[in-house]
DNA sequence: AACTAAGTTTCAAATAGTGGAACCTGTGGG
DNA sequence: CCCACAGGTTCCACTATTTGAAACTTAGTT
């Protein structure tokens, strides 16, 4: 089993008998419905109603008319003869939507696909998102497609490839508001582990227009990428490709980056053709 | 721009004047934010406002409301320049564990590449919500048919591979259930049109165990598909191969029904190793 | 049979959701 | 230049929905 990632995914405030301190499960019962989704998303397997209770402080009638309300939505299902809560059929048919309409993928696919077989290489699409990294699609050379397997994870922005070069790009109070959400958790001795040395990389890489990720988030593995750039020069997202010292150097990546940026130009002048002019292609950005 | 694909995908109950009729739009606010989810998703691209309004019959305060909650969870993302809502990402992400956690697919994948490979053909794996067949993983094979599919794609039960194998072995119940969903369109010459016919057809499946879209959904699109059944016999998901009558006879997709048996067996075998025992394996089953 | 853990239901109190109407824009006429 | 208007946003009194302590069922123990 993967390894489970409990990491408290909302920080639901919690003063009991504090008053009203301020805005802290907010959005009403919506808010409070989505909230425990991610609860049960976090445990990565089926859950019972007794773990959410003593997880969430919700009082135990409230939690289970809840629970009640989103099986009945289909947005989280319950085995009847267990009483193990899972994740429900809903969710995939929406995010299915969401990937299609909402994410630079469906323009970006035909492109990852030449990119990918060109080279010969496994290549990921990413767009920034609160802060984070969120894997859009992915094209592995040898054994072709995955789908929400990859698409869908999250992953840190400041030890990326791609994280970087979106960073790279993005505005000011944009790139302030993302690098307070980073961990600086330093996953191996490249890591940046600061908010100043990130910032150094950065500037390198707005030079260039190219990122790498040089041991900074798993050992043995390396990566080029290249900022998606609309017409005004905001970044859309990310495209890369992944590889390990055991196959490749650093100037052996370099190599690809004349490639990638041909792809992300032209992935970005899909977008803009795709879209309305002025609306912002991609629902997925920043904030 | 594909083909927007503007049908009503859930049928909102609509009685204007008429009194409460009965369990119309249910389970409150949540029940109302996410049909509106659903409306949005049903658009199939950024929508305004003032659209969503004139075909909701929520009054446009309530509606505005609901949708600055969505918004503000990320459900959905509204683009400030345009006024455009679309799709949120934090749906992708959520389904990224709904697919990990509630569906074959983490266990069926290892499996699926080897029979795409084996047999270099495209490969799909499904289960069964709601009456339709939600398509939850495809291995394409060397070269990518023209066809178009992805996971969280959902499809007609009654005219394709899959959706005919798993009905096949479902309880009478459910299939009752899941007759009475069925739209019965005829996409081609060859669609089953009613239930009686269907059911003869699911008749011999049951008997071989194996099932045949004889280009009941698309023209020139044949497939082999056999159910994924646990060890009390109950169709967990079904999984086929897919080509065109160009490629191949329905004789020669028979051939392919001994590996993918077998491949069908391993999967199952899997999951139910992968679960607590008596906990049914998925939480995306029919009803 | 007495006890306990786990899940379900009740019900008065209170919060949160409703929606008609007023109020802001920005745009396009006249 | 001023008015009209469509598309959005905010108000606020009215109510339906949500709340959660507590009582109540089941199963599973000891």
């Amino acid at each position: 089993m993967s390894t489970v990632l409990k990491l408290t995914p909302q920080k639901v405030g919690r003063p009991k008998g504090g008053k009203d301190v301020a805005a802290q499960t907010q959005d009403g019962t919506v808010g409070k419905a989505l909230a425990l989704l991610d609860e049960v998303a976090a445990y990565g397997r089926p859950v019972r109603f007794a773990e959410l209770l003593s997880d969430s402080d919700l009082p135990k009638a409230t939690l289970y008319r809840l629970l009640q309300t989103l099986v009945s939505q289909r947005m989280l299902s319950l085995d009847p003869d267990t009483g193990f809560y899972t994740m429900g059929s809903r969710l995939i048919r929406l995010a299915h939507a969401a990937w299609q309409t909402a994410t630079l993928a469906p323009v970006a696919r035909p492109h990852l696909d030449q990119l990918s077989s060109q080279l010969q290489q496994t290549v990921h699409l990413a767009q920034l998102d609160h802060g984070q990294v969120l894997y859009i699609d992915k094209r592995n050379a040898a054994r072709p497609i995955a789908m929400f397997s990859d698409a869908g994870k999250i992953g840190p922005a400041y030890c990326t490839g791609v994280g970087k070069a979106i960073l790279a790009f993005v505005p000011a109070d944009v790139l302030d508001a993302a690098l307070k959400q980073q961990s600086w958790f330093r996953h191996t001795e490249h890591t940046h582990t600061s908010a100043e040395s990130l910032r150094a990389d950065l500037k390198d890489i707005r030079a260039t227009g190219i990122s790498f990720d040089r041991e900074e988030h798993e050992p043995q593995i390396i990566c080029v990428a290249v900022p998606i750039l609309d017409d005004l020069g905001r970044p859309l997202g990310a495209i890369s490709v992944t590889s390990s010292t055991l196959r490749h150097s650093l100037d052996d990546l370099a190599g690809f980056a004349p490639a990638l940026k041909e792809t992300a130009e032209a992935i970005a002048r899909d977008a803009s053709a795709y879209t309305i002019p002025g609306a912002s292609p991609s629902g997925i950005t920043g904030a």
